[in-house]
DNA sequence: GATGAATGAGCCTTCATTCAT
DNA sequence: AATGAATGAAGGCTCATTCAT
């Protein structure tokens, strides 16, 4: 009927899928990935059998409520390298951007470290989509001679990935933008 | 009354309290830090009541598990600056020691990140020892000129301790010495 | 209105119908008969709803299921006592075709022991439509002098449904047959 | 300090097991070897993890709940072979107390059919311990010309757990100690 | 002081059943 | 009529914590 159908009945059940993607974001925040099931269903306003349709384990549910965001980061890798004055500005501005990503939005990096093995997955959708992007701006920049040091997009992001996962132990006087960026300055020499 | 004093009941209180410190360690590599009270004190051979006497909290228990640690990581400082060639080799040398007993020995540095409420008192236990130790090295490497970013030790300090709470999920392929060699070059211009 | 007639409506209705009593067969086999309802509709490839349509209750339709077969046992009787050489024999051969049923076919005898409330309908069944068949052949045996002992049809049918109830629980050194032959002995003598 | 002393401690421990072990026995009556851990505990007047220490499977519950009486079952087996006028006295009277013990007194038999996997613990328990009794009580019948049918001890055990199992589903038109003694005829010749 | 039995809140998960589409 | 999404009661199990012995 129109560009947006997608059969009828998908109505209060997308309705749903979105709201629980909102709540369980919000209660990731707060509560952590391993926040009570029950919690993330009353928030989501739905029963908790409905997030078990939608999502049948938490990895899912994790994994579903931060594609978009690893999706939109992946994606700004090229645009950067196109419209940064240098690879290594590019590589600045995408490592920040990874890092607001991890730090700011959604408490995503603790996702990572508890459940190591259920959240493979998660693990997984990061090192598939962004190691790439990274390494073609790290690779960018070592042919302009703006990083030296033999290191790996994969060693990189993990690097910032880990800072920023401790960086949510939130304490104004610690600022792992200042820790990023001592770590890109010794990439460069 | 004396200093020496610690009536004949204290006598099993102390092994108990021995017993518990080493049980914990132990469990604390397997199983983490969240590990159940009961593995903890069967693996002492002591009743749960006794762990509650003697660290009423979870947080009282993790902080004297790893006191006796942190307290040869701060006297290894000042040795350090007293034997190495230079104040950056005695950084790099105290670093790597922090390192080793964050990363090799304890799994303590996940301590830190799970339960951040409770585990303030983890967490200053840290900071109070082991800051001012670094603070001496850093400063002594800045006078000579081998530290050039301006970069606090309890800044420092943090990052180190992320990037080994990070490399915990083993990966050949990351190497958190690596990072860390990075990040001290990054201060070093 | 016709005896025929079932408007078009009812053609899908009906094929809905057979395609429930199949895919039931099917997973009362695998799954027993408190299958969850959901894999029930699932095999049938209908929706939950239409179980429910038709099925009101799970009773009505393990009858449904079984009601066919049933009938098929009932009809043996009176042509097994025309074709067999004597009444006892026409016993035998009747009773291993209903022990076949219960046995082999269908898991059939489990469905009668759980929830005994509400599967009185299908002890109904089995009642109503194979005790008088037994009956009509025991009571041929007895005039033949090849059946002594006072027991019952309904007595008979019963305890070879328990032991073949019984025998689902499959062991080699277990042979039902075996039991119901001793019993018919008995019967006997 | 007694014979009865079996530590001090154990006391309400020994008094909570036997509540428990009380409570089970007859929730299983009314309820079947499924009942929820939640209402044995409520009827023994005890919080559930006290069902969990005690008994850490249901399997163990079950087997505790029954291993008594299956003890004095056997014991039965040698005295009644001493007293009774013969052998095949002695089986009719073992094989009555079997099925007094199976039908009358717990619900056991239905405990046989459900759950299989698990209860290989309770059917283990049966097997070892009554086959033998009841191979010693055939062996003389046996021998005194009494039994005649190529029939095992576990076969037969297994025929009147069936029988008795089926007869729980209770009907005054059914008599399940006719079915046995209908069996046990059939034995004899 | 030490013990470990008991408690019970809290979480996960499954499914029968309803009902909007 | 059919669908299948949603609901929520029900039950299993784990552990932190208390407290009688």
């Amino acid at each position: 009927m129109s560009t947006t159908a997608n059969s009828a009945k998908r109505a209060d059940a997308r309705r749903n899928e979105r709201a629980l993607l909102d709540a369980a974001a919000s209660v990731f925040v707060t509560d952590g990935v391993d926040a009570p099931v029950r919690r993330i269903a009353a928030e989501a306003g739905v029963g908790m059998g409905t997030i078990y349709r939608h999502f049948p384990s938490r990895a899912d549910l994790v994994v579903a409520v931060y594609r978009h965001q690893v999706d939109a980061c992946a994606e700004a890798g090229p645009t950067l390298l196109g419209t940064a004055t240098s690879p290594s500005a590019a590589l600045r501005q995408w490592v920040d951007l990874f890092a607001d990503f991890l730090t700011t939005k959604h408490g995503l990096a603790a996702a990572m470290r508890n459940d190591p093995d259920g959240f493979t997955a998660l693990h997984a959708l990061f090192l598939d989509r962004l190691v790439p992007v990274l390494a073609d701006i790290l690779s960018a920049a070592r042919n302009a001679g703006e990083v030296t040091a033999d290191v790996s997009a994969y060693q990189l992001i993990r690097a910032i990935g880990d800072i920023c996962a401790g960086a949510e132990l939130v304490d104004p006087a610690y600022d792992a933008r200042l820790t990023i960026r001592l770590l890109l300055d010794g990439c460069r020499r």
